[in-house]
RNA sequence: GCGGUUGUAGCUCAGAUGGUUAGAGUACCGGCCUGUCACGCCGGGGGUCGCGGGUUCGAGCCCCGUCAACCGCGCCA
């Protein structure tokens, strides 16, 4: 017999009645009742009921073990009685009587239970990770995440894209974060980085002819965490291919993605319609590049109703270059309650208040004051029919405004009775985050967003600049990569007008993928560098080695990149991205487990040529 | 760097307005228990109430500072 194990811990059914069985795996839960004990014996594949009685000559033993010893038992497989069948488990119709037993490994107090669903704080989880990973959640979202991973890799092979593997130590790349730096031993004072993504060298794959790449590649960046985000290291399924057009990339990328998030999406809805989305009509619509389309509020430019209204505030604002009041239409959220709820949201996410108005069955009140009736009156003169009701828009800014402006309002957002508009001001840039996060609250609270569904949206021409606020400078908005649309004949005019062939998947409120069309003739990269103010000696220096490629024959390519850890966080249900990888940092970059970042030994130290400067 | 939330037993949490010896569940240890599958019953050990300072006759609770974790902003695809 095998040393450790005839059979798994999900395999044994009434078929094997009467074997002589060998299992191996965790005291996932022991019910000793004296005279008869009962171990749920675990390994990955399931749990199969184990127990003895004193007619076992290890009894005694048997006794001892405790929750997550690891062990071995012999034993006879016996079927179990009607009535005492346990449909829970597939191995539930039979149990092992125990005739033999090892312990394989004890285990001290623990310091979070494997059985169970008890949640345990974050710190502790990831210092006992390989405790954690015990469990039944994380098991299965780790089973999940190398599913979803060889089932793109077989995706990708099926459209003809091979697998190519990159450095990990390699140069500086421009993506735009902070580098980790590794330095270099044989050249004191210089620095390896590691990559933020391979994205030069699948360029340079590209000029090297190879026409489809695709890696599960490791990218490193130097960033703070967010909670879907890691704050070291992540995955993409990168990819890149030769003479194509942006919407080759689509139409190349999509069927993966869509395939999986069917496979793997355990029967939740997966949209078909991947919509584009200008990154202009996108913030503009729903106040961020990666939209919810599961929420249908759209926002909306609402400003010529302001415009000179009796709402001072707006009305003032208005009279600034390039301010807007945008409105978000809550359909259902037409009640004071709620209303003062969001605005208070607004509040705390700093800005100084979002007016609202809301539509409703004109009140006995109002209409008393209306007709210079008694209120009972009213009342009586409604409900008899005599006077209709009709609708009454509510709030401070309706009555700011007047019944006018307020019903062209109401028109302009399709809105009626039970429904409300929120209504924030200034430069869209101050405030469009968070009209965009109220937007997300607001479909949220009001049971507006179908969870069962995955939805996509292609976010299309991003500007390739952007103005700092304080400095005035122009500088590259994303990566400097991306093909500018009208090519060098755009890069003459306004940089700040100049869209790029670059463009992001958003779903579900998550980015996905990111990507571009390439800017691969070396006249117009140099064009392109030198209006974001890098001149040509600079460019060659840091990107010496594309610049110099493109001067032998570049194919025009264009590719993408998937969030590999987001899109199994959205296919496990999870909205932390630790949860789907194995051995995550906390929140600030530490792996408590491993105990990294640590201190060096001196000795590595000037090997490295390094010295530690005290912080202040 | 900034803001919010949290910090009480190994773990999850309760401890109104300040008031005797800080509790429960679970885990752990001991005892009982031959059909449990979240087994049950009895008993026990286990606490620098994150840390430091202050107010007070008296602080887990109030004040100040500090540390840590998470969430967010800045940053970043």
């Amino acid at each position: 017999m095998h040393a450790f194990r005839s059979h798994t811990c999900a395999e044994l059914n009434k078929s094997n009645v009467g074997e002589t069985v060998r299992l191996s795996g965790w005291v996932h839960r022991v019910r000793d009742h004296g005279g008869l004990l009962f171990i749920d014996l675990r390994d990955h594949y399931g749990v199969t009921q184990v127990m003895a009685d004193p007619d076992s000559p290890v009894f005694a033993e048997i006794e001892k073990v405790r929750s997550e010893w690891c062990i071995r038992i012999d034993g006879n497989v016996k079927a179990r009685d009607e009535s005492l069948i346990n449909p829970k488990i597939p191995t539930g119709e039979v149990e092992v009587f125990i005739r033999d037993i090892e312990v394989l490994g004890a285990a001290e107090e623990l310091p979070l239970m494997v059985f169970g669903d008890q949640e345990y704080p974050e710190e502790t989880r990831l210092k006992y990770r390989f405790l954690d990973l015990r469990r039944e959640v994380m098991q299965e979202s780790m089973k999940l995440r190398s599913d979803v991973v060889a089932s793109m890799r077989k995706r990708m092979w099926d459209l003809d894209f091979r697998e190519y593997q990159t450095p990990i130590i390699t140069a500086s790349s421009p993506e735009g974060a902070r580098d980790f730096l590794v330095p270099s031993r044989l050249h004191p004072g210089k620095f390896y980085a590691l990559p933020q993504a391979p994205q030069q060298f699948k360029q340079l794959i590209m000029v090297s002819g190879f026409d489809k790449y695709f890696q599960i590649a490791p990218c490193f960046r130097d960033e703070d965490p967010r909670a879907d985000r890691s704050p070291t290291d992540f995955y993409q399924l990168d990819l890149e291919m030769s003479f194509a057009t942006q919407q080759d990339v689509f139409d190349t990328i999509q069927p993966v993605l869509q395939g999986v998030f069917e496979e793997f999406g355990g029967g939740r809805k997966v949209d078909a319609e991947w919509p584009q989305i200008s990154y202009k009509d996108a913030a503009k619509w729903y106040g961020t590049d990666k939209p919810d389309l599961r929420n249908p509020i759209k926002m909306q430019d609402c400003s010529e109703h302001f415009r000179g209204s009796g709402f001072a505030i707006f009305a003032k604002l208005l009279e600034q270059e390039g301010t807007e009041v945008r409105a978000i239409p809550a359909p259902t959220g037409g009640g004071r309650k709620f209303c003062d709820r969001m605005n208070k949201f607004a509040q705390g996410e700093g800005l100084p208040g979002m007016g609202y108005i809301f539509w409703r069955e004109k009140t006995a009140d109002a209409v008393a004051q209306e007709l210079g009736i008694k209120v009972k009156e009213a009342q009586a003169k409604l409900k008899s029919g005599e006077v209709e009701g009709g609708m009454e828009a509510a709030g401070p800014l309706a009555k700011n405004i007047g019944p006018e402006r307020t019903e062209a309002i109401r028109q302009q957002l399709g809105l009626g009775v039970g429904d409300a508009a929120f209504f924030l001001g200034g430069k869209p840039s101050s405030f469009e985050k968070i009209a965009g996060k109220a937007r997300d609250v607001i479909g949220q609270e009001l049971n507006l967003i179908d969870k069962d569904r995955f939805a996509f949206a292609w976010i299309v021409d991003f500007p390739i600049y952007e103005k700092d606020e304080e400095t005035g400078a122009i500088d590259f908005e994303h990566n400097p990569f991306s093909m500018p649309q009208g090519g060098m004949e755009a890069l003459e005019g306004d940089p700040l007008d100049v869209l790029g062939y670059q463009y992001d998947l958003a779903c579900n409120g998550y980015e996905l993928v990111s990507g571009a069309i390439r800017n691969h003739k070396p006249e117009i990269m140099f064009k392109a560098f030198e209006i974001a103010g890098y001149g040509k000696d600079e460019v060659e220096k840091r990107f010496g080695a594309l610049v110099n490629a493109f001067q032998y024959g570049a194919p025009p390519h264009g590719g993408c990149a998937a969030g590999i850890d987001r899109i199994v966080m959205l296919l496990a249900d999870q909205q932390n991205i630790r949860e789907v990888m194995m051995f995550p940092m906390n929140q600030r970059a530490e792996d408590l487990m491993m105990n990294a970042p640590s201190e060096p030994q001196n000795e590595q130290l000037r090997e490295l040529s390094l010295r530690v400067i005290e912080q202040e």
